[in-house]
RNA sequence: GCCGAAGUGGCGGAAUUGGCAUACGCGGCGGACUUAAACUCCGCUGCCCGCAAGGGCGUCAGGGUUCGAACCCCUGCUUCGGCACCA
């Protein structure tokens, strides 16, 4: 299961991920399989440092208080984590594999330090595009609005994986996530065309302006060239007429925070530039403008302006009064009025308008143009991606110190490997503020160069502490191996990870740079695999009453504690399962418990005391009417073994909720039974209880030890552990029925019932 | 706007290669036990008509396919999650 960030408390919806996943490892275990499951805590991270600098204090005794009371209630709840393989990030003896990592990646060229406009936001500082979240642009972290900065900041090359990263092969995740990362990938194809500068009176002409299309069979239709804001080549083509009024606008764009462009409710805006653009396959000349809705980060950023066939070059001609030329019809549309953007894709389009290429069906003109434009060498096939490359660099304290030095001379100097770890110092002082204290501790601060010797200054720069959870599942087999970040030994024994389960939350974030942090391993020859984990499954989140996310500052958590004190851990595990498929989550309810709570009471009723009455039932005592010792006995197997069948499956596919409804109703059974003389020391009746601890080992395991132990003593027997014991098997001959009842439906409604024989054909049916 | 998921009793939710709708639990009502209460146990509990037997309606809405639809198809509505001018 994903590690959890050490917060300090843990709530009821740590339990609610934490507790099947428990489960599913007993589960396994009964079959005999050896079943690692381990913990570890996400201990890098800015809650630690706020609260630091709240109260004076370093985020490592913060952050290790918080652990320790964690550990506490993780081991209250009767999860079987292997403790031995704890992996704590904050630990040097963890982190330093970050800056080991790094610098195998610098070497390889997948690791580079580049200047370019980078999501800042005021709290946090830089952020990775996928960490940027909503319309309005706010920090996942601190819900601070997001600006952009123009900063030297170090990327990861993910980008180069865009492609693998589609390809879902052999991996059994839900579709959601394969679509979101899908989607966040972005892949578009279509055609890189290069339009020329027109010669005019203030530039000779001739300069390329690539754009990027899916639709190169719209070429024709081009009636202006949009360049973003911040493409390089502005500045170079303005006419000295309108350098006033770019400048302005471009100025003007990069000033406005994103509320405020998008608070004029998207209208276009944009300057014409003094200069035109030659469409490659007919010497059109066509105007060239700057407009921020072309984003500079996207294809090449500049785009071939197509109005009758885009919705956003259809609004900007319109304002701006271009022309708006229609290249693509249905049968009959040639000369229909256009009311905006004509894009639906009917089959029967044809190109209009577009010289010798009039008349081909739209998506073998799009083949034709590319391939003519390819022949003349003014463009080519391409593919585009949304996915950027991964910003790591954090401006703050307590984080992974990336491992670099920078000289005066010698540049970017790599950390030597055995001057590893880069630590971090032990005394912070923060003088009350945010602002990373590595940047004036001169200890820290200052270094010989590496390279000739010299005084030097280290980054003082951290990672993203989403490098910490890029590969922890691979340490917990060797936490503390330390001639290198893994055992590969075991790593090949042991991963990828057959089943990973967390939220979806990390959709594009961890459960993204997982999977390309492993194939980075796998491309600097540190692993033989592909992919980190074979089985996903995404739990739901509990949120509070409120239907908000549980959190402290909300004040809507739930303490388990409490309800542990109350009731014990096997009930809250329990009612945690029951309450609903686990992959939903919804806000948390304590009603219902109670139900819980008695269900265990009446397998505790069952196991102990069999031959008890119910006073207040009379019947109580008594075999159904109708029923002999041996119907009843007959009756009580079947339902056992009918239950282990499909609570053996619903704990296989995880569906907890019916598991513990199927376990109650045999419960319930049983109950009808107690008292008579078939219960307590009949054979069927003491499988039974056999059955229904076994099978609620995994989800309840302190109290089926204790009635496994007790049974034990009462029968004589030398004490084992329930928890060693094998999954039971299903006796088939315990389930088949002699007789069923078949409901009899006349158009479709049941009208009548009637109880027939197992086995007689279709034929002896109906004739019934 | 685009992508994805989902709409079932008073509530959480069962039921999927299309075949008894509402399992299990909560809540509610009635009863047993008790001097009494709590605990516990037993029974009833979708809506409407009916004394009853029984009948009609019913899984977001409206159509369709089918002997038969919560489930498949079409149209629409609502809720939740993700994305955000991506050319």
């Amino acid at each position: 299961t994903m590690y959890p960030y050490p917060s300090g408390d843990i709530h009821i919806g740590h339990w609610y991920i934490i507790t099947p996943t428990d489960a599913i490892a007993r589960f396994h275990r009964m079959h005999g399989e050896n079943v690692f499951l381990p913990i570890g805590f996400d201990a890098f991270g800015l809650p630690a440092e706020n609260a630091a600098i709240k109260n004076n204090i370093n985020p490592r005794d913060w952050t290790m208080r918080n652990i320790d009371n964690m550990r506490r209630q993780l081991r209250s709840m009767g999860a079987t984590f292997d403790w031995e393989s704890e992996v704590v990030t904050a630990d040097p003896s963890y982190y330093r594999w970050n800056q080991w990592f790094f610098l195998q990646f610098l070497k390889a060229g997948l690791a580079y330090r580049q200047t370019s406009p980078v999501d800042w936001c005021p709290n946090d500082g830089t952020l990775a595009r996928e960490q940027v979240e909503g319309e309005d642009r706010h920090c996942w972290r601190c819900g601070a609005k997001v600006e952009k900065r123009d900063l030297a900041q170090w990327y990861l090359k993910v980008t180069k994986y865009a492609d693998e990263l589609l390809d879902f092969t052999g991996l059994d995740w839900p579709d959601p996530i394969k679509t979101q990362q899908t989607n966040w990938i972005g892949r578009s194809e279509g055609g890189e065309i290069v339009f020329e500068t027109a010669p005019s009176a203030h530039h000779p002409g001739g300069a390329e302006l690539r754009v990027f299309t899916t639709r190169p069979d719209t070429l024709f239709g081009a009636t202006f060239m949009v360049l973003a804001p911040d493409h390089a080549l502005v500045a170079e083509l303005t006419a000295p007429e309108r350098r006033a009024d770019v400048e302005a606008y471009v100025e003007r764009t990069q000033s406005e925070t994103e509320i405020e462009r998008l608070s004029t409710d998207r209208e276009k805006t944009g300057v014409p530039i003094g200069a035109d653009a030659i469409n490659p396959v007919n010497g059109e000349r066509i105007p060239i403008f700057v407009a921020d809705y072309v984003l500079a980060g996207y294809g090449t950023g500049a785009i071939m302006a197509v109005p009758a066939h885009d919705e956003r070059d259809y609004a900007f001609a319109v304002k701006f009064g271009l022309p708006i030329r229609r290249v693509v019809a249905g049968p009959g549309e040639e000369d229909r009025e256009l009311d905006g953007a004509y894009i639906a894709h009917s089959s029967g389009e044809r190109l209009v308008n577009s010289g010798t290429f009039s008349g081909l069906p739209a998506d073998e003109g799009a083949a034709a143009i590319v391939t003519f434009l390819e022949a003349q060498g003014k463009g080519k096939a391409a593919v585009t991606y949304r996915l950027r490359d991964w910003l790591i660099s954090r401006q703050r304290y307590w984080g992974t110190p990336i491992p670099v030095i920078y000289c005066d001379r010698d540049g970017i100097v790599p950390v030597p490997e055995e001057d590893l770890p880069v630590r971090l110092p032990d005394t912070v002082d923060y003088h009350g503020s945010g602002e990373n204290p590595l940047t004036r501790d001169e200890a820290f601060l200052n270094v010989e160069c590496p390279a000739c010797g010299g005084p030097a200054r280290r980054e003082t720069d951290t990672m993203d502490t989403f490098v910490d959870s890029s590969w922890y599942w691979y340490r917990y087999l060797s936490p503390e191996k330390a001639g290198g970040p893994i055992d590969r030994q075991l790593v090949r024994r042991w991963t990828p990870v057959d089943q990973y389960t967390g939220g979806s939350e990390h959709a594009v974030m961890h459960l993204l740079y997982a999977r390309e942090w492993t194939k980075m391993m796998r491309d600097v020859d540190l692993l033989e695999q592909d992919e980190p984990f074979k089985r996903l499954f995404n739990q739901g989140q509990i949120l509070g009453l409120d239907g908000e996310r549980m959190s402290k500052s909300r004040g809507n958590t739930q303490d388990p504690d409490e309800l542990v004190g109350r009731y014990g851990a096997d009930t809250i595990r329990l009612f945690l399962m029951f309450m609903g498929p686990w992959d939903q989550g919804g806000p948390w309810s304590p009603t219902g418990i109670g139900g819980v709570h008695r269900f265990l009471n009446r397998v505790w009723t069952l196991a102990l005391d069999p031959h008890g009455a119910e006073p207040g039932d009379p019947e109580s005592g008594r075999l159904p009417a109708g029923e002999d010792a041996a119907a009843a006995e007959r009756t009580i197997r079947m339902a056992a073994h009918r239950t282990l069948r499909v609570v053996s499956e619903e704990y296989e596919g995880f569906r907890f909720n019916t598991m513990v409804a199927h376990l109650m109703e045999l419960a319930n059974a049983l109950f009808r039974y107690r008292g008579t003389e078939v219960a307590g020391g009949g054979a069927a009746w003491d499988e039974a209880i056999r059955l229904l601890l076994l099978m609620l080992a995994p989800a309840a395991p302190h109290i089926t030890e204790e009635l496994w132990a007790r049974g034990a003593t009462a029968r004589d027997t030398p004490w084992s552990s329930i928890h060693t014991e094998t999954w039971p098997t299903v006796d088939p001959t315990a389930i088949v029925d002699e007789t069923r009842e078949i409901p009899v439906q006349i158009n479709g409604k049941v009208r009548d019932k009637v109880v027939v024989p197992i086995g007689i054909d279709g034929e002896e049916l109906e004739r019934i």
